[in-house]
DNA sequence: AAGGTGACTAACA
DNA sequence: ATGTTAGCCACCT
């Protein structure tokens, strides 16, 4: 019933992501069961991007940097909505992942 | 239907 | 130290 059962969890995963932090692929995808399946969180963010509600902006490669290379999601739009959510930018798309980075649990 | 690509990361030589 | 190879699984042609 589900399409893909590691979509379904990284959907998950990202939709726990707080408001305002960032994370890498590599986190999402360790924490969705796949350590090294960072390239199929990129591949399905990019055909599920907005189709489930996704803050997609929140993930970014381990150097903070928006590796977005689709036109269809530009940097710019990501780059627009982390600002929007309180979250700094630099004008080369870097995030500090010091600042922002989520690592998965959040510090209580 | 099968093969190739991909918004990545890490390990190996 | 840097450069190259390997691996993950879903979506598209």
């Amino acid at each position: 019933m589900v399409e893909g059962n590691f979509k379904q969890r990284v959907i998950q995963v990202v939709k726990k992501i707080p408001y305002g932090k960032v994370t890498t692929y590599g986190t999402v995808a360790t924490l969705a069961g796949l350590p090294r399946g960072g390239r199929l969180v990129g591949g399905i963010l990019h055909f599920c991007s907005e189709d489930q509600d996704l803050p997609w902006q929140r993930i970014i490669n381990r150097f903070g940097y928006i590796s977005t290379k689709c036109l269809e999601h530009p940097k710019a739009l990501q780059k627009a909505l982390l600002e929007d959510e309180g979250v700094e930018v630099s004008k080369d798309f870097i995030v500090d992942l010091k600042k922002y980075g989520w690592w998965g649990e959040q510090n209580f």
